[in-house]
DNA sequence: CGCACCCGGGAGAGCGCTCTCTGGGTGTGT
DNA sequence: ACACACCCAGAGAGCGCTCTCCCGGGTGCG
C-alpha cells in the first residue's frame, strides 16, 4: 500500500518479474496494444495488483512525446500594455487574476474538466495577464508540459494567439479572434442571440426598444447589438437607442440612468450581459419602474446572476460549457494530426423566458 | 523558431556541442548548480538563444522525480453516496461540476494561481465529485503528474482527505477537516466572524437580532454561528432566534420568510453567507422592511454577490485569496520535506461596512 | 511434406535529463 | 618547496517507459 512511502513505486520491471514475462509484454497489456495471449493478460493484470503498479507519467512522456495534458489559458490585457481601461479596478481585493473568479470562466472550466476527464485528463490552469505571464506560457508549453491550449482571451488586443500559433502549439480559442489568425474555435451565433431577443420583446408588445450593449470594441457586443437592431427593423423599428456599458454591474446601473434620462419612454431593454441587467434592474426599482410592467427586461448568458435577479430575469441562454467541451474535443483532435485545417463551430443561443419579460 | 516543426527541438546536447562544453556543464548553467565560470556561462547562454532550446519536463521529472505540478482538487460528494441533499440541482445545466461555477471556488483558484506562477508553476485541475472520479484523481497523483494536492472539500463525507494521505500524498485542505486526519490545512477563525458580525449589529443599536445558518453539518456554519451567539450573549441577548438555510439564494428567501413569520419584531439579521443575504434581502424588500433602517443585514464571505446587493452588503470578509495562497505554500513546503508534521493557519476575518448594517 | 506467413513474446535501444564520480588545475598551509 | 584541499568541467550511468526489431512456433497452402 504505502509502497510509495518506501523509496520507489514500483516500476514495469517489477511487475514482469512478478508475472514471469517481460517488460514489453507488460507493457502491451496496460497500453491495451497487439494481442496478448488471454492467460498472459491476466496473469499480468494480476501482477499489476499485486504490485500495486502505476505507470510512471513521466518516463512515459519522454518517450512518446506526449504530455497528455492541456492547458486552459485565460488570457487578459497585461497592466504594461495599453489595454482597455475599466474593469480593472475590482472590488478592493490586491490580487491580479479576478478573471478567474468570474462564473463565466467558472462555466468554461466545468465544460472542460468535464470533457477532459472522461479521457482521464485533467487541464493545468494558466493566467497570462501581462506580458511576462504570456512568455511564462508558452515557454510552459514549449516545454511540452501540454501538448495544446485552450485559449479564454478577454481583451482584443491579446497577442497570445498569434504567439502560440507561431510556436507550433495546438491551440483552440473560445471566440472568434478579433484578428485574422489560422486557428481552430468555438464561439456563439451572437447576433442570433440579439435577435431572439428583439423578437421576444416585439412578441410581448414592446413599443419604445433601447439596448444596453456591451464595450463596442469586442466583437459579441457588436454582433449581439447587430442582431438585436436588424430584427427589431424587420419588425418596424428603425430607431434603438442604445448605451454602451462594460459588462459590470455598475456600468449597467450607470447606463440604464442615462438611458431613463434620454428615453423615459423606454418600455423594453435589452441588455448585451445578465450583470449589467441585474444593474438596470437595481435602477428601474429605485424609479419605481415596474418590471416586467412597465419595462421589459432581456438579459444575455444565463448565468447564475440571471437567477439572483427578482424578477427572475429572462435571458439569452449561452451554452457555455458545451461550448467548451466542443473546445477540447477539437483540441484533442487537433493535437492527434497536427496537419489538419483550422475549423470553428458555431452555437446557437436560445432564449429562456423567466419574470423579466 | 519553428524548430517544434522539424522532428524534435533541440537538446541539452545539441546546446552543448554548440557550446563546445559537455551535457553536464549547460545543465548546471540552466540549474545554477555549482559554480560555472562565467565566461563559460556566458557561452552557454548564448548557445542556449541561438538554438532555442528548452528543458523538456518529462525527461526532468524523470529523473528528479518531482512534476513541479500540483493539483487543486474541488471535491464533493458523489451521486453515488447518500450525500447531502439540496444543492445538488443547480440551474437547469446538464453538467456536473457546477462546483467549478461557484465564484468562491473561481477566489481559490485566483489565490493559488497567482502564488505559484511566481515559481513557475502551474496547477491541474481536478474534480473529484463522484467515488469514480476520486479514484481517478487518486490514481492520477500517484501516477506523480503531480506533487500534491490541493483539497478544498464540499462535503463533510468526503473520504478524499484520508485516501490521498493513506497513499502518501503532500496535501493541504482548505477548511479544517470534520474528522480528525494528520492533514495540514488553513482555514478561517469562523467564530470571530460571528463575533464581529454580532458587535457591529449591536453598536448599531439593534435589539432583536436573529441569524440566517448554514447548514449545521458543516463545521463552518456551527462556528459563525457560535460565534455570533457568544457575542451576543455577553452583550446581554441570551436568546437569537435562527433559521438554517444551504447556502443557496433561496433558501436565504425561505430562511427570511420563516424568520418574519415567527419574529416580525426582527431590527438585525446575520446571515452565514452573502448569496443566502442577498435572498434575504428580497424578501425584505417585498415585506417593505426597509434595509437597514428597518433591518439591518450582514452577511458573510465579502463575495461579489455582496456588491451586487442593493443595498450594497455588510459583510464579514474571508480573505479567501490569502489562504489559498497560504494553503498552496504549505502544500509546495510540504512536498519538500515530506517528512514534517501537519499545520494549521488560521486566518482572520474582517468586517466590510457597507450600507446594508 | 515443405515453405511462406503470421502472430505472440523477448531483447534492447534509446527518449532527454540530472547527478555522482573522477580528474586535472590552482590555491593554501607548513 | 611539497603536500593537501579545493574547485570546475567532463564522462557516464541511469530514471521508467515505449517501440522496433527479431525469433520461435504454429498455421495454411501448394
Amino acid at each position: 500500500m504505502s509502497d510509495r512511502a518506501a523509496k520507489g513505486s514500483p516500476t514495469l520491471e517489477d511487475v514482469a518479474r512478478e508475472a514471469g514475462v517481460s517488460r514489453a509484454t507488460v507493457s502491451r497489456v496496460i497500453n491495451g496494444i497487439r494481442n496478448v495471449d488471454p492467460s498472459i493478460q491476466d496473469v499480468v493484470r494480476r501482477a499489476i495488483a499485486t504490485t500495486g503498479y502505476v505507470p510512471n507519467r513521466a518516463a512515459r512522456s519522454l518517450v512518446t512525446r506526449r504530455a497528455d495534458t492541456v492547458a486552459l489559458v485565460v488570457s487578459g490585457a497585461g497592466a504594461d500594455e495599453g489595454g482597455e481601461a475599466g474593469d480593472e479596478d475590482g472590488p478592493g481585493t490586491p490580487f491580479r487574476g479576478q478573471l478567474l473568479a468570474d462564473p463565466f470562466f467558472g462555466r468554461i472550466s466545468a465544460g472542460v474538466v468535464d470533457f477532459l476527464r472522461r479521457r482521464a485528463m485533467h487541464p493545468v490552469l494558466m493566467l497570462a495577464d501581462s506580458t511576462d505571464a504570456r512568455k511564462q506560457v508558452v515557454s510552459y508549453l514549449r516545454q511540452g508540459h501540454a501538448d495544446g491550449a485552450l485559449l479564454v482571451s478577454i481583451h482584443a488586443d491579446d497577442p497570445l494567439p498569434e504567439t502560440l500559433v507561431a510556436a507550433g502549439v495546438p491551440c483552440v480559442l473560445f471566440a472568434r479572434p478579433p484578428r485574422p489568425v489560422p486557428v481552430s474555435y468555438v464561439d456563439l451565433a451572437h447576433r442570433d442571440g440579439g435577435r431572439l431577443a428583439a423578437d421576444h420583446l416585439v412578441a410581448r408588445g414592446r413599443q419604445h426598444i433601447a439596448s444596453i450593449t456591451g464595450p463596442l470594441d469586442v466583437l459579441a457586443s457588436q454582433d449581439r447589438l447587430a442582431g438585436f437592431r436588424d430584427a427589431l427593423a424587420r419588425h418596424g423599428h428603425p430607431y434603438v437607442p442604445c448605451e454602451e456599458g462594460n459588462f459590470t454591474l455598475e456600468s449597467g446601473e450607470r447606463a440604464m440612468s442615462a438611458l431613463l434620462e434620454r428615453h423615459p419612454e423606454v418600455d423594453g431593454l435589452f441588455v448585451a450581459n445578465d450583470l449589467m441587467a441585474q444593474g438596470a434592474l437595481h435602477v428601474l426599482r429605485e424609479r419605481g419602474r415596474a418590471v416586467p410592467d412597465d419595462v421589459a427586461v432581456v438579459g444575455f448568458d444565463d448565468s447564475s446572476a440571471a437567477l439572483s435577479c427578482r424578477p427572475a430575469l429572462t435571458t439569452v441562454r449561452q451554452p457555455v460549457e458545451e461550448m467548451a467541451a466542443e473546445m477540447t474535443r477539437l483540441l484533442l483532435e487537433r493535437v492527434d494530426q497536427p496537419g489538419a485545417r483550422p475549423t470553428s463551430v458555431i452555437f446557437e443561443p436560445a432564449l429562456v423566458a423567466r419574470q423579466s419579460a
